[in-house]
DNA sequence: GTCTATAAGGGGATAGAC
DNA sequence: GTCTATCCCCTTATAGAC
């Protein structure tokens, strides 16, 4: 971002936005070195494998940093923190979410280390979630429970309505879901 | 399927298969051809817009499959229901739950038409859980919210469980998981 | 309708200059 | 370290034979 990145950072940022506006596959390498102002020949010097092995450092480079900006709301109810969290979420910036899904969604293709890596990651956000979780409840399955109950429905959301912009469509913004979540955790129907 | 099928519904199903497996830039017409039986030269009689064409078909035809296997489980209560939903849900092919994964990834470049296509998809089928779900609540609204959520704590799951490999990791089936929500929705925590 | 043959272009990758 | 120049292969797509 800085003028004074190296270029292998600057490599390693603009793949990644590139993989994520249009797939690993659709994405060229020439596009790649155009977008961070040097030639392919360049990518090949810290990237000696070539673009899988930019692929694998855009995944290592995206977890170091999921890993630091992940904070979990403070509350005093679990209907307040699920308000919380919701709202938290719904304002991301749409590059993590957009980051989130093509990771996802290129996952098949990912080679077994890559695939630990992600894994990892969605586990450790449910530990997170769950040690949370587990203030406001009894039991320790229960919480487990919830925790994947209350990551799952969110990233459901967020595929529907985000990804397939279904929120043109249908009125049902993350807020309002979040706070129907809270609801019905809360008290069932 | 049937060796009597036409070369263009032949050549439409193997795409979508290989679509769902690949992906569509990484498939080639070569390679669709050649599962098909035929040359590309073929493909262009039946596909004058070549690769593009296809995959516009391929959306067009699992639209239409889809309409048609949609069923929703039969219950007396809503819990009930929604452990039967997770249970018919568990039990669908892999197949299914790749292709909507694919058209996910795929969505944001499809053309507006497809897009129109896949959320009226979505939209119908949350509006088939929504009037099912209207048996067992009062309030339109509610029908609709729990509608969203159910729909969406499934895809959730999916997505991390399945196409994440998650269940290979952590031990938690999608009948537990349903099991859990209609729980949850019948009598909060 | 389907094939053979091939054109035209772009893709990943590299050798060697600077 | 980075570039110029280029290679080879594979891709999409088409023309014309059968």
């Amino acid at each position: 971002m800085a003028d004074s990145a190296s270029l292998q950072e600057l490599i390693i940022e603009k793949a990644g936005e590139l993989f994520r506006e249009q797939g690993y596959t659709a994405t060229t390498i020439k596009q790649i070195a155009k977008a961070a102002g040097c030639t392919t020949a360049a990518l090949y010097y810290y990237f000696e494998d070539g673009k899988q092995h930019i692929l694998r450092e855009v995944i290592h480079d995206t977890a170091r940093e999921a890993e630091f900006s992940r904070t979990l709301p403070q509350a005093d109810s679990l209907e307040e923190f699920l308000v919380e969290l919701g709202a938290n979420l719904a304002r991301r910036p749409p590059k993590v979410v957009d980051r989130f899904n093509w990771i996802m969604l290129q996952f098949a293709t990912l080679p077994d280390e890559e695939k630990q890596i992600v894994q990892n990651q969605v586990i450790s956000i449910q530990h997170a979630l769950r040690e949370r979780i587990s203030q406001y409840v009894a039991g320790k399955e229960m919480a487990d429970r919830l925790a994947w109950l209350v990551y799952c429905s969110f990233v459901g959301y967020q595929q529907m309505f985000t990804k397939l912009e279904v929120a043109g469509v249908v009125d049902l913004s993350m807020d309002e879901y979040g706070g129907f979540l809270a609801q019905v955790v809360r008290q069932g129907l």
